[in-house]
DNA sequence: CGGATGCTTGAAGCTGCTCAAGTGAAGTGG
DNA sequence: CCACTTCACTTGAGCAGCTTCAAGCATCCG
C-alpha cells in the first residue's frame, strides 16, 4: 500500500556525483566502506540504492525536497545508526543524505530476497515491507504535522479516498470508521479545531460531512488544497 | 539505540483480557486468523507479541497512552496493512491496538531470526532492528511536534546528551554538528523560534550555549522541562 | 580586511488552543 | 415505545505561542 505525499517530493536536479566523493571512496577489508567529506552526498533522493549502510563515524542528515522548495530534514544519523533501510525493498532512495562533517559508513549486505510489494512472497518479506511502509507513513505525517488544519484534513481524506480506490470501494464516498477525537489525536489537533475545518471544508463545497459519512465532491479542489504549503497569504478556505 | 521518549509511557493496568476477545478467537487452515470486536484490543502496550499480523478485514487504532494520561493516535490499520511488526525485534508490544469495528487478522509467520539489538548477528538482522530504530524515532518526533517550542528542544538536547553518553562521549558537554537552520527543520520550528529557545534554556540556567558549543548545566530541570506535557499554565521557562 | 553566511533579537499578526455552552445522536431503563 | 441519561459533535469567545518580516550582530573564509 503506497504512501501518497500530498506535495510532491523532486528528487536534485544537479548531477548526482558533482562534488565528486566517489574520487575519495576506498575499501576495506570489512566490506565497502567509505569516507564521506562534509556537504557531500551519500545518497541523493531517487538515487539507485543497492544496499544499506552503518554509519560508522561522523553526523548525517537526511532529508526530503518539497516540490516547492521546502526542506523536511528526516533525521541526524550518528555512528551505530542504520541509514538507506529503503533498500531492503525498492532500487531507489527516498529521501537525500548528506555529510554534516566527515563521516564513515559501511555498507551492508542484504540476504533476504527483496520485499516486495506483491501479496506473493514470504511473510518476512511482507512484514518488512509493511515495516517500510509505516516508516513512509510516518514521514508523511511528520510532513503534515507543520501544515495548517485544513491541509491536514484535506490531505488525510485524499489519502483516505485513494485508500478506497485501491481496495475497489468507492472512492468518492465512504465512512469514516474512526470518532472526532481519534481523528484530530491522529492530526495533532483538538477535537474543535477538527470540527470547524470540517465545517469549513464542507461550506467550500470540497467535501460533504453527515457525520461520518464523507462524500468527495471536489476532488481537484482538495487537491489543490492538499498541496498549498503553509503560509502563502492563500486565504484557508472560503469562510475561513 | 534505544529511543528515549521523554514522557514516559505507560501500559495499560487493566487486565489484558477483561474484554475477553480471545473467547471468540477460532482458527482457520491459512495460519492463526482472528475475530477482533469492536472497542476489543488486539494488543495492548507491554503485552507479548509473537508475530506481526495482517488485517484482513475492518478498522484498527494503535496508540500510545502517556503518563499523564494523554494519548497519541498512531495510526489507522486498514486491510492490507502489517501491523505489529515490533514483533520482530522484540517480544513485547511498543503500543496498544484496538479494533474500531468488527475485524479480521491473519497471523504471519517469521523466518528471519530475532533482529536483536546486540552488534553481532547478521547485516539482515542489524538491518531489521535499524528499520524498527526508525520506527520508535519518528514515532516520538511525532509526539514531540505536539510540544511546545522549549519542550521540544529540551527533549532533544537530553536525547543527544543521552547518545553521547552511550558512545562513550562527554554527556554534560557536547558539540552540536548541524546548523541551526537543519535543527530547526528537523523539530519543526522556524530558525528563529529555535534561537530564542537557545536562550531561554540559556538565561534559565538550563544549559550553556556557546553556538555550536553546548554544555548540560542542570539535567533535571532539562528533564523536568521535557517531561511536561504542554497547557499545564506553567510558565514555559523563566525569563519566557 | 571585507563579503557572505549564520545567528540573534524585535515587533506585529494570525492560527490553533482552551474554556464554555449548546445541539444532536445513541443507548438504557421504565 | 418513549423519557432520560450519556456521549459525541458543533459553535462561540478570548488568549497565547509561533511565524513572518525586518534589522542588527557574530562568525567564518577567501
Amino acid at each position: 500500500m503506497p504512501v501518497h505525499p500530498t506535495r510532491s517530493i523532486i528528487a536534485h536536479s544537479e548531477p548526482h556525483f558533482s562534488d565528486n566523493w566517489h574520487d575519495r571512496c576506498h575499501s576495506t577489508d570489512t566490506g565497502a566502506a567509505r569516507i564521506i567529506h562534509r556537504s557531500q552526498h551519500l545518497l541523493r533522493a531517487g538515487d539507485p540504492i543497492e544496499h544499506p549502510w552503518l554509519v560508522v563515524a561522523g553526523t548525517f542528515k537526511s532529508y526530503l525536497l518539497y516540490a516547492d522548495g521546502e526542506e523536511q530534514v528526516l533525521d541526524f544519523h550518528r555512528p551505530g545508526d542504520i541509514i538507506g533501510v529503503e533498500a531492503m525493498v525498492q532500487e531507489s532512495g527516498h529521501c537525500s543524505i548528506v555529510a554534516l562533517d566527515t563521516c564513515n559508513v559501511r555498507a551492508l549486505s542484504v540476504d533476504v530476497p527483496d520485499a516486495h510489494p506483491t501479496q506473493t512472497g514470504s511473510d518476512t518479506q511482507k512484514i518488512i515491507y509493511g515495516m517500510y511502509q509505516t516508516i513512509l507513513r510516518l514521514t508523511e505525517r511528520l510532513h503534515m504535522s507543520v501544515e495548517p488544519t485544513d491541509q491536514r484534513l484535506a490531505s488525510y481524506l485524499l489519502e483516505f479516498s485513494e485508500a478506497q480506490r485501491r481496495r475497489g470501494l468507492k472512492p468518492d464516498a465512504f465512512r469514516l470508521p474512526m470518532r472526532r477525537r481519534d481523528l484530530a489525536l491522529y492530526l495533532s489537533l483538538a477535537t474543535e479545531t477538527l470540527s470547524r475545518s470540517f465545517t469549513r471544508l464542507s461550506k467550500s463545497g470540497l467535501v460533504a460531512v453527515d457525520n461520518h459519512e464523507i462524500g468527495i465532491i471536489d476532488v481537484e479542489g482538495l487537491r489543490a488544497l492538499a498541496g498549498q504549503p503553509k503560509n502563502q497569504n492563500i486565504p484557508r478556505c472560503a469562510n475561513g
